[in-house]
DNA sequence: TGAAATGTTGGGGCG
DNA sequence: ACGCCCCAACATTTC
């Protein structure tokens, strides 16, 4: 029987199917070791929503892979430790991974390759982009600041590929190496705050299947209107299983393509835009790789300089979904209940927070980091300085929205703001999005008691952009 | 992947 | 019939 074991390292690509580490093990002809390890210390380590989806989806994994007749081994500790370990106590000779591409993977990887790669074979995939970051530049050799042009790049390099198959089953080892239950782990909340998130979400492969499956043949030919409406499920709620690598970016856009080959007749125009908005997630990658210190700070230099204010009432009445604001209150109670706020709302509250509170982004970054069960670094320091307008091809900082006016434009019959503040469902629509314009009787008859049971609105939405647009005038020159 | 401020136009009321 | 004014409606500029 075979030789010694393949060790793959399982991070963000718990998956079976299309993971090239895996699969590249699976040819071997020896035992394939699947390990996990919980690194504790680690920089970025996920938030508490994103540890709840780390819980479920490792608990599916290790499912999936003991009906291969395999198991995943869960280990906890300094990760290079834990594999130099693992190695030697095994006796593997190959160590497999797909690469990682925050700035902290690619010092561990080649940590790793230094110090292991003299005893076994190292090799590491791309299982997780559909371009890894080093892999475009513009025509002066320098890595995109604007997405146009980068996307178009990636465009023309853009191959239809078939995804990966699952492995048929997976070679144990003659004997397993010690591993830890995952509740050890302490990823699951100990608050039942997360018992909500079940109702929209499956963390695992099966789940993210599922998603996927669901949205190409719907939400999918409407997406180009559709995605904006956040009463709507008009968008993939792909998010939470791309980041830990529940499916893959490529069969993402495989189905995508296979749907547009067999149906000529669905629109084009609105695929095209939602792989466009999978480019945002490359180009986001892209950024992170070469511009790492945007995580905590601006990419353009002058809003270092930017006056914030510190105001610790106003960022706890945003986080809680208490600004007087419908629909941003609606969207952060959202979050609350789901982690996960749909993507218009995100801007919505990001621009509050921002501009009408003039709170530093990187308080929102940190909410949304603790509270998303989509958090991602590089999406999430993109997001954020495209909000706040220091970052590349952002939002102009000018480019205010109006929460009312959004509100009307993208949810005219309350819909939302009815579902997630429901204080206010009985307000009818000319007054869901402003109830403090509405008359004492239409309060009244609805029930609601400003500043009791719903606050009056924590700033003028008027004055805050004067404000917002005096500092901002104070970085220009 | 805004919104407000400012500018322009053209139809209709009216002396 | 004509010029003048008003002001939607739309377009452009500015933040």
């Amino acid at each position: 029987m075979p030789g010694k074991p393949t060790l793959v390292w399982f991070r963000n690509d718990l998956r079976l199917a299309d993971n090239p580490a895996l699969h590249a093990a699976s040819l071997q002809d020896s035992p394939v070791l699947p390990v996990f390890i919980w690194d504790g210390g680690r920089p970025n380590l996920p938030g508490s929503a994103s540890r709840w989806w780390l819980y479920h989806s490792l608990k599916h994994l290790a499912e999936s892979l003991a009906a291969k007749g395999s198991s995943l081994v869960v280990q906890s500790g300094e990760t290079l430790e834990a594999l130099c370990r693992l190695a030697e106590q095994t006796g593997a000779s190959r160590l497999y991974f797909n690469r990682g591409y925050e700035p902290e993977d690619r010092l561990l990887e080649s940590r790793i390759k230094e110090r292991l790669a003299g005893r076994l074979e190292v090799k590491s995939f791309k299982g997780n982009l559909l371009f890894e970051p080093w892999a475009l530049a513009n025509k002066q050799g320098k890595p995109y600041q604007v997405f146009t042009p980068f996307w178009k790049q990636c465009l023309t390099l853009l191959r239809q590929e078939t995804p990966l198959p699952a492995p048929d089953g997976l070679a144990a080892p003659p004997a397993w190496p010690e591993c830890l239950p995952l509740e050890v782990l302490g990823l699951a909340p100990k608050l039942k705050w997360a018992e909500g998130f079940h109702t929209m979400w499956t963390p695992g492969e099966a789940g993210a299947a599922a998603k996927l499956a669901q949205f190409v043949q719907s939400a999918l030919w409407s997406y180009a209107h559709n995605r904006d409406i956040p009463n709507l499920p008009g968008t993939s709620e792909l998010s939470p299983h791309l980041h830990y690598g529940e499916i893959s970016i490529r069969q993402v856009v495989a189905a995508v393509q296979q749907a547009l080959a067999e149906q000529p007749h669905r629109s084009r125009e609105d695929a095209d835009i939602y792989l466009k908005e999978l480019g945002w997630r490359e180009f986001a990658y892209h950024l992170l790789h070469y511009f790492p210190h945007t995580v905590n700070a601006p990419l353009k230099e002058a809003y270092r300089a930017f006056p914030w204010r510190h105001d610790p009432e106003g960022l706890k009445a945003w986080q809680r979904g208490q600004t007087g604001y419908p629909i941003v209150d609606a969207g952060m109670r959202q979050l609350w209940r789901l982690g996960w706020m749909h993507n218009r709302v995100r801007m919505i509250a990001g621009s509050f927070l921002v501009k009408d509170l003039l709170l530093p982004w990187q308080d929102g970054a940190a909410w949304f980091w603790d509270t998303l069960v989509d958090a991602d670094v590089a999406n999430n320091a993109l997001g954020w300085q495209w909000v706040a307008g220091s970052g590349a091809d952002a939002s102009p900082f000018f480019r205010i929205f109006n929460p009312v006016l959004q509100g009307e434009k993208f949810d005219p019959q309350g819909g939302y703001i009815r579902r997630w503040v429901p204080e206010l469902a009985e307000l009818p629509d000319k007054w869901i999005h402003q109830p403090w314009k509405a008359s004492s009787a239409v309060l009244q008859q609805a029930g609601i008691i400003l500043g009791r049971n719903y606050p009056f609105p924590i700033v003028d939405h008027d004055e805050a952009r004067q404000s917002a647009l005096n500092a901002y005038a104070k970085i220009r020159s």
